[in-house]
DNA sequence: TCTTTCGGTTCAATATATGAACCTTAGCTT
DNA sequence: AAGCTAAGGTTCATATATTGAACCGAAAGA
């Protein structure tokens, strides 16, 4: 892998771990050299991407993506136009709501609308979300071409509980039903008692680039509960993807269509 | 320079370029090889940090700073926080204001709030602001240690207007007032016809995380206006700062503040 | 006190980055 | 339509940056 790669991935993981750490956890966690993970660190540092602590020399995220984050938002306001939608979407279902982006491979969870509820799902925001395992991996892959299905289905599927889906034929049933259905619905695939239901953010006939998802504990997921869910879902996603991409296209060419 | 800072000196080129660039020209922007350009921009794109319009084949950037800043925001809440004091300060002073945070050496812009006004000040989100040249720079330097005041000023200091200080005994003056009144005054500094004022984010006793700024067409600024101004973000700058840390004060330490 | 682990550094060995020259395609000029 | 230019992208010998075992001093535990 390139020096870049292996800084990139040392930044992902510092982004993971729960707390800010010191240098020779980060090596040990990248399983990288002391050295270099010193050599890293200081010139992700330079650039702001990490902070070390003055006091206690640990390492934590730093304040540059900050900036980029909101450059590519005024451009792609992916996240000002889903949030109020995702809030609404929130108070509709009385269950915790949450955004995905896909970057780098991988759908990573943006931003999460908390259920107003003592007993509810809590996602954390920056976590990676399976492609297999998830509502808003299957919702996502379900509308993506047959080639990026079968990269994600050939690869090993790891079973993060005892009902996690990890055989490829049943799993191209589910995306088969879920391109049908409109959105996606996952019980118990990352987590026992979870059950979630997502659909896809996309430009009509292109990849989708995200996807919204509402997750409820089990003991609420009746199965008609779990279809207004998946409705209300498809619905909020069907409307963000109009804002994003069809406005997008009156920008860009006026003439398609006026007075919209 | 490692071949990590040249690739995160290249992303942060894209991130300055107005609109997505194609590789030649991005090569020229940044003084690299194309072969270089390319490698760098592939190994961006894997890792998120870049993307490349499949039709164009232009590069812009990509989705993995979005995730990184939530992450960063949920650790350290700096725009959730001193946003609503921006909006307030915004329809308060009725001009446009603007919160940068300092990193990588640099104060950049992250969160603009427009004035309702027709004729108003534009800033930029991303946008670099020099120490030197305006009211956020001024307001977050004259509360750094000496050191930093000295190493800004030691370097070439570029006159944007023909008004702006370049003087490094006129700008210490113009530090050590600020530090005094507590906001800073930048008149013409970046741009002609535009005047503001701007207070430091920061931690008591500690070097500043950022500024809140006010920035107002010339001919609303009076002199009254300005000292309003000033004191009004004053105001917002300590109240975003004791959310910031005094907070985190009694997160660390319960007892310093029961019921606070 | 002794031991271990920490953050951080050094330098010879080596893996990696580099860029001139190249290819192919797309658009423009003649 | 041929000829030209510049685009995106690739190759490979060369040059340079990266690597990591061994090292240091400090501090935290035993």
């Amino acid at each position: 892998m390139s020096t870049i790669g292996k800084a990139l991935t040392l930044l992902d993981t510092i982004s993971r771990l729960e707390k800010e750490a010191g240098l020779s956890d980060i090596a040990r966690h990248c399983g990288l050299d002391k050295a270099t993970t010193r050599r890293f660190l200081v010139e992700l540092e330079k650039h702001g991407f990490v902070e070390q602590d003055p006091e206690t020399r640990r390492y934590r995220l730093g304040g540059a993506p900050v900036r980029l984050a909101r450059i590519r938002e005024t451009r792609f306001p992916y996240l000002s136009v889903a949030t109020p939608f995702a809030r609404e979407l929130a108070s509709l279902a009385g269950e915790t709501v949450h955004l995905s982006e896909y970057a780098a491979g991988r759908l990573s969870t943006v931003h999460v609308e908390d259920s107003q509820r003592a007993h509810r799902v809590i996602v954390d925001v920056g976590s990676i979300l399976p492609f297999h395992a998830t509502a808003s991996g299957l919702g996502f892959l379900a509308f993506c071409p047959p080639k990026d299905i079968d990269a994600v289905l050939s690869a090993p599927l790891e079973a993060f509980t005892d009902q996690t889906l990890t055989d490829p034929a049943i799993l191209r049933q589910t995306l088969s039903e879920t391109l049908r259905r409109g959105y996606s619905i996952c019980h118990h695939g990352l987590e026992t008692g979870v059950v979630s239901v997502a659909a896809p953010i996309r430009a009509p006939g292109s990849t989708p680039v995200g996807a919204i998802a509402v997750a409820a504990p089990a003991t609420r997921a009746e199965k008609e509960t779990v279809e207004q869910m998946g409705r209300a879902a498809m619905t909020a996603a069907r409307r963000i993807s109009e804002r994003l991409f069809g406005l997008e296209q009156v920008a860009a060419d006026p003439l398609a269509r006026r007075a919209g």
